[in-house]
DNA sequence: CTCGACCGACCAACCAGTCGGTCGCACATC
DNA sequence: GATGTGCGACCGACTGGTTGGTCGGTCGAG
């Protein structure tokens, strides 16, 4: 127990306090011995742990996307509607922010740091995640629940840029809660999307 | 006038030729050398025009917010409706990705590495022209003709967000060109944004 | 006695920036 | 119009500081 828990603990001092410093920073805006510094531990120690920063690098992103991945692919499954199945992935997604802010602003800072193995699997998981929403959009336009005229692609990419970029000015302490906010996405998306007739109140 | 042109053309190297590196590994992923190499130049000549790596960073920025500035300030001014000028203002923006992917992609990705007092130009400009969709949001909740229960801040942002991110992904190549994205954005955020009575056709 | 977790002084490579210098052009002087 | 002179554009070998990573070693649990 004391041995398990002491290794996990002692990455996770690592993986903690690289987030602090990278999401300030920027990953080349750190240096290892700073993250040591703050983590309480020896530049030995890390590289006992870790075979290399950009290693470190990969698993922040690998803990972020699969964890989110995981997520999705539940809520796609919990609700009928296309309609249902967009707003509870969405809502899912931005209270992410709450707790993976950090995961996330280096998720989408630093990824084209990866090193070509790690970009590689990151990326897959990445696609993955897109191909969720996408495919709901498909359903949504297939069952005429959503507007007919809709380029799926685009529409796509527009609701995860909407909410990526999020992460670019969303603070715990600001005036909207993360909720709010979700909320706020889910009816202007749904405004955008669902077929004309009288849209939700 | 050889001597002034000589002087442009030289800079001008430098800069296209640190964006297509920046563009492609990141400004912490390109060297000096690297730079100077590809622009057929040598150190001397590139310490000439510039004091520092760090303020030819900053001059890529501010190149490219400045004129974006600029055309969005104009756009404002061009239209008298809120959705006209909403939309005058998304489809001017959109278009500079096709001659200013890669300032675009350096901006949004390496911001966080300018100095200080750079950086506090910058965030000036990017302040003001968010300010500008800002007020036409603001400006269209006022007269009724955007929906009354939008917040003009999470509005803002959304529509940031969503043209933004466009950065990501879209490639000059690919299936649709950036004219067609720019009116499905428009289509969107409109269809988002304008009160409900019958939206526009 | 063994082994794995962890340590920290040390190193080799790299990189932004420097500096003494060259070259040619514009202009002044006779 | 030949000669001298100042200057700005540009060069490239070199350096000082930094940084990711190493390696021989300590220590405590089993």
């Amino acid at each position: 127990m004391k041995r398990g828990a002491g290794t996990t603990e002692f990455r996770d001092r690592i993986i903690d306090a690289a987030l602090v410093l990278f999401e300030r920073h920027g990953f080349h805006g750190v240096t290892v011995n700073q993250i040591v510094e703050k983590a309480g531990i020896s530049k030995g120690g890390f590289y006992h742990h870790f075979t290399s920063k950009d290693e470190l690098l990969f698993v922040i992103h690998d803990i972020f996307i699969t964890y989110v991945l995981e997520r999705a692919y539940h809520a796609n499954q919990q609700n009928r509607t296309p309609s249902e199945r967009l707003r509870t992935i969405i809502k899912d997604f931005v209270s992410v922010f709450d707790i993976y802010k950090a995961h996330l602003t280096v998720f989408y800072q630093e990824s084209n740091y990866l090193k070509p193995e790690h970009e590689e699997i990151v990326k897959k998981k990445r696609h993955e995640f897109k191909e969720i929403i996408r495919s709901v959009i498909q359903a949504g336009v297939d069952s005429g629940e959503f507007r007919s005229d809709l380029s799926v692609e685009i529409t796509t990419m527009a609701i995860l840029g909407m909410v990526n970029w999020t992460y670019k000015w969303y603070q715990r302490d600001g005036e909207k809660t993360i909720n709010e906010i979700a909320e706020y996405y889910i009816d202007l998306i749904l405004h955008a999307v669902v077929a004309d007739q009288q849209t939700i109140l």
